[in-house]
DNA sequence: CAGATTTGACCGGC
DNA sequence: GCCGGTCAAATCTG
């Protein structure tokens, strides 16, 4: 009792702190964006990136205060987001951690002869993961702005760990792991699913945060996965909408121009990125758009574009019991 | 050579 | 017994 009492509290205070750092962080980008481009063009890269920053950390606050929430409490809650130019996407949560886990109860030591140890660690592992939040995104890809959704999370760097067919489903389901699993004992995963009857339509699935500081993750390694077009990702942060557009027309898969080629699947993975890591987004669109034909998520909060400006309606407002 | 992906096998739950 | 999730050896990649 005393236990619950205090994993609330331990709840709430970093609720709390999530939401005071997000909330600082839009005022910020709220004035920044207000503020009338006195900037000589010059610094204008360096603004739009500093913008950047600032909306992954509101983007990331509000994220793990929303796994919080999820995990704490039962109800439901389905967080739908909309903006302007992006197309509705849907966060939902599944089961806050009813599941009480022991994915593999005691075994010590499987068929596979692994050592004891790792069994146990492994065991330990499992039952920790039920515990975890779990919640669905829907992306849609849409030929003409590339994908959409809050996939802010390429940050991270993921690593594919198996694949499986899905009874019923057309395409194959994909599971990958945070990289950073046994060094920083992050447990954050997510599975990707192409939904079969809209294939531009990526349920994406995580369970659990990242703890890792994704301080070491940092390169933008195009974790992705040369693997099938099965195995979906988001385009990082593609190139040219064209290379995009013709990607996502063939089988989703986008290059990026740094890498040498190679099928580099974006990953569409969003997660809770600590802070801001990447590139700047806007570098690799240059004039051809607007905005990321990916990843708009910069215009969720500008003003200028449809949605509320006030981000935080973008949250209490979207949240439905 | 280190790290990532592939892929068949294993395991627990239903 | 089937199915989804995970492991780990083999393989690939830079």
């Amino acid at each position: 009792m005393e236990g619950k009492k205090d994993m609330l509290n331990w709840e709430q205070k970093t609720l709390v702190s999530e939401l005071i750092s997000g909330l600082e962080a839009a005022k910020k980008l709220q004035a920044r964006l207000g503020e009338p481009s006195s900037l000589p063009p010059s610094s204008s890269s360096r603004a739009a990136e500093m913008n950047e920053i600032l909306m992954k950390q509101i983007l990331s606050s509000y994220e793990k205060s929303l796994a919080i929430v999820n995990w704490s409490s039962a109800p439901p809650v389905q967080l739908i987001l909309k903006a302007g130019s992006i197309a509705p996407v849907t966060l939902i949560p599944e089961s806050p951690v009813s599941i009480n886990g022991s994915p593999r109860s005691e075994d010590f030591l499987d068929g596979r002869g692994s050592s004891n140890t790792h069994r146990q660690n492994h065991l330990f592992n499992s039952k920790k993961r039920k515990m975890l939040p779990k919640w669905t995104e829907k992306v849609r890809m849409s030929p003409e702005r590339g994908l959409e959704g809050p996939h802010q999370d390429d940050v991270y760097s993921w690593r594919k760990y198996g694949q499986k067919d899905i009874l019923g489903a057309k395409f194959p389901r994909s599971y990958y792991r945070c990289t950073h699993r046994s060094t920083q004992n992050c447990w954050a995963t997510k599975q990707v699913q192409r939904s079969d009857s809209d294939s531009t339509v990526f349920e994406v699935t995580y369970r659990g945060t990242h703890t890792c500081s994704r301080a070491t993750a940092a390169a933008p390694p195009p974790p992705a996965s040369p693997e099938k077009q099965d195995t979906i990702t988001k385009p990082p942060i593609a190139q040219k909408p064209n290379d995009l557009l013709e990607s996502l027309k063939t089988s989703l898969t986008v290059r990026t121009e740094g890498l040498d080629e190679g099928e580099d699947v974006f990953s569409l993975f969003p997660n809770t990125p600590p802070f801001y890591d990447y590139g700047t987004p806007n570098d690799y669109f240059g004039g051809l758009m607007e905005s990321s034909p990916i990843f708009d998520v910069v215009d969720w909060f500008n003003p200028t574009v449809e949605i509320n400006p006030e981000f935080p309606t973008f949250l209490p407002d979207s949240i439905y019991y």
